[in-house]
RNA sequence: GCCGAUGUAGCUCAGUUGGCCAGAGCAGCUGAUUUGUAAUCAGCUGGUCGGGGGUUCGAAUCCCUCCAUCGGCUCCA
């Protein structure tokens, strides 16, 4: 007998040899049909896998992405398998889960597959899924590995299994498909009842341009119809919010290929809105001792020589802009932080006055590969909601907790509730990418682990994502309909005081060294914005929109009384307009509803005589008539209550 | 930048295997109507079919090329 010990503490005995799948059996018939991989020692296995020793179990489901992950790889092989039906002699690169599904990357020789040959896979597929194939599982030989795949002539694998070693190789096979697989997978095909084909992409042999480009195809699995209905709901409503098209259908902003590509045109309202959140902020920042600078888009190349990004990203960049004068060059600047550093420059700093806070919404040019452009999320000409601090070693975590502050504050007032915290270390096998001393390394890295932790922040550390300069802690926010986007970044930098030998003199009369923190709290305004549009589907709150009112006079006959109420509104700072045009009060209604303006004031003949308006909510309907006066102080706590105060 | 797809009026889209002056709805303009909670009616204007080149008696339709957009890959100071 083995012991076997569940999450909860409890310790069962069970014969050796049990498999995850008799252990849910155990407990009960429903658990075993919804369990779908098991953690044995914190190591994740086939369910069907014998336990030969006492061990701590844990049993994933659905709702575990242990669970489905087990399930879209188990998908992935059975795409596989129907596409090797479907196309024999194809060759296979690698076929992981994914964070929605999973994909296959694989080589069809001369032969393509197109959209249209999607729903015959899928077929395929569930077909296959039907036979309710077991997921066999083999150990083999490095040398039997390899063997079988030159034999097969799939040059993938094998470059796979040269870079694996021997005796822990393993094979899973369904059906009439054998791969190479670390696992785990499910018992059988037959959980895999809904399938869906979702698109098909170009992708490098292992990620790299010099590689044969694969074909990818990407998918995703349910153990039952309803969730695929759900999921596939789902993405058409992500679509409907895609910031793209709300951005057009409200006028926010655009494009023009005679301005250029990647960058975007702000038009009226979408200024507005962009102005809002500016001010937003500033008063925020303000408050926090932040100190507002002002500086050209353009710098000497020599500025960026100093800071090292020339180095660095010259090449890549737009290129340096000249002048008359011989030899003199310019670069659009790519970031504020080199003209912030000289304004720290520009005067002698005591121990007393810092921290120095510098603030600006710096727009900067950075030349993003063509293809990697999307809407305003990543375009080629942005602002940024710029700061950076220049502090004491001491004050650093201090200061690290303050710009926490704002950034929480921020996502508290916007509705974005879901979120977490990445920390971005430096890779520690790869040293030799990031500037700055193995020191000074480790005192940041632990100032921001300590702050994140102060704040009670949910946090994940990703090892190398750092950038070459410092260590960083990213928010990743879930919007409302659970998509995951990076906004605000902190970033600590012991390198460009450094680089610009910036310092401040100390109590012993001494001088030392500041460090500084780069931080963005929406990121960008362009990124910050689209983010926002497809969080709110367009609705924004009602601080922020740019029109809460609109005034819609019955017939033209109270186009006068409806000025006049929105006299009364503009003087209690609320932004509206009427809708004085000859049109049924009808159309008025509809075009205003799909403009999404939180609030329809109807005036007719009826208010006109009462000196009251009829207020009509956007998407909700008629809520009957109040005085002018009311209705503004309706509003007024609204935007008091949005905005915490 | 790479692979693939797409590009028709301000917007959303039709345009059959290449064949009469390239269409619709919305928007816009003009007129009628003066309206009570999601589209009033009528008339009109508007397109070198992304740009350039080619094949053909004839090209929105076929070919080449450039540009832009979309889906991915790579990248993201």
């Amino acid at each position: 007998m083995i012991k076997i010990t569940f999450p909860d503490g409890n310790v069962r005995e069970y014969p050796k040899g049990t498999t995850g799948l008799e252990i849910a059996q155990s407990i009960s018939p429903r658990l075993a049909s919804e369990v779908l991989s098991i953690s044995v020692n914190d190591e994740l296995w086939d369910l069907t896998r014998p336990i030969n020793q006492d061990a701590k179990i844990i049993l994933h489901k659905w709702d575990d992405p242990k669970g489905r992950h087990a399930f879209w790889h188990s998908s992935s092989h059975l795409m596989a398998e129907a596409l090797e039906e479907l196309y024999p002699g194809i060759k296979f690169g690698i076929g992981p889960s994914i964070e929605n599904g999973f994909y296959y990357d694989v080589d069809l020789g001369d032969r393509t597959i197109s959209e249209s040959d999607l729903a015959k896979i899928e077929n395929k597929m569930i077909e296959l899924a039907r036979q309710k194939q077991q997921f066999a599982r083999t150990d083999v030989s490095k040398a039997d590995a390899l063997k079988t795949y030159k034999e097969k002539g799939d040059e993938y694998k094998v470059e796979l299994i040269n870079d694996l070693q021997d005796g822990t190789i393993t094979f899973y096979t369904n059906g009439a498909f054998t791969d190479l697989c670390r696992g785990p997978h499910l018992p059988d095909t037959s959980m895999i009842k809904a399938v869906k084909l979702t698109s098909i992409a170009g992708a490098y042999w292992r990620g790299d341009e010099k590689n044969k480009m694969l074909t990818r195809i990407y998918g995703i699995t349910f153990p039952q119809k309803k969730p695929l209905d759900v999921y596939l709901k789902m993405m058409e409503e992500a679509k409907k919010r895609d910031h793209r098209k709300i951005g057009k259908e409200l006028e926010l902003f655009t494009f023009s290929q005679r301005v250029g590509q990647g960058l975007p045109l702000w038009l009226p309202k979408g200024a507005e809105l962009r102005e809002k959140l500016e001010q937003f902020l500033k008063k925020v920042q303000k408050d926090s001792g932040y100190q507002p600078v002002i500086t050209p888009h353009i710098g000497q190349k020599e500025l960026y020589v100093t800071s090292g990004h020339y180095a660095k990203y010259g090449k890549d960049s737009f290129q340096p802009i000249h002048t008359p004068q011989e030899g003199e060059e310019f670069l659009l600047k790519p970031m504020n932080c080199p003209h912030h550093c000289e304004i720290y420059r520009s005067k002698p700093h005591s121990y007393k006055d810092l921290p120095v806070r510098l603030a600006e919404f710096g727009t900067v040019y950075r030349y993003e590969q063509s293809g990697e452009l999307h809407g305003l999320t990543r375009v080629r000409g942005f602002t940024q909601d710029d700061a950076h601090i220049f502090c004491r070693p001491d004050q650093l975590k201090e200061e690290f907790i303050k710009v926490i502050d704002i950034v929480l504050y921020i996502f508290k007032t916007l509705d974005f509730e879901d979120y977490t915290a990445q920390i971005s270390l430096r890779d520690p096998n790869n040293k030799e990418k990031y500037i700055g001393s193995d020191e000074n390394w480790q005192k940041a890295e632990a100032a921001i682990i300590e702050a994140a932790q102060e704040k009670g922040l949910n946090t994940v550390v990703e090892l190398g994502e750092a950038a070459f300069y410092g260590p960083k802690l990213d928010f990743m926010v879930r919007d409302a309909i659970g998509r995951k986007w990076q906004l605000g970044t902190i970033q600590v930098d012991y390198n460009l005081p450094e680089r610009f030998d910036l310092e401040y003199t100390g109590a012993d009369d001494k001088k030392y060294r500041p460090v500084m923190i780069h931080r963005a709290p929406f990121g960008s305004m362009e990124r910050f914005v689209a983010v926002l549009i497809e969080h709110t589907g367009g609705k924004f709150p009602l601080w922020l929109t740019p029109d809460q009112v609109r005034i819609l006079p019955i017939s033209e006959k109270y186009n006068d009384f409806a000025k006049k109420v929105l006299n009364v509104l503009n003087n209690s700072d609320i932004r509206g307009s009427v809708d004085d045009r000859n049109e049924t009060i009808g159309k008025k209604i509809r075009e205003s509803e799909l403009k999404r303006t939180p609030y329809l004031l109807i005036v007719g003949e009826k208010e006109e005589q009462e000196n009251k308006v009829s207020v009509r909510v956007q998407g909700e309907g008629d809520k009957g008539s109040m005085s002018i006066e009311d209705f503004a102080d309706m509003l007024r706590k609204e935007i008091e209550k949005q905005l915490h105060k």
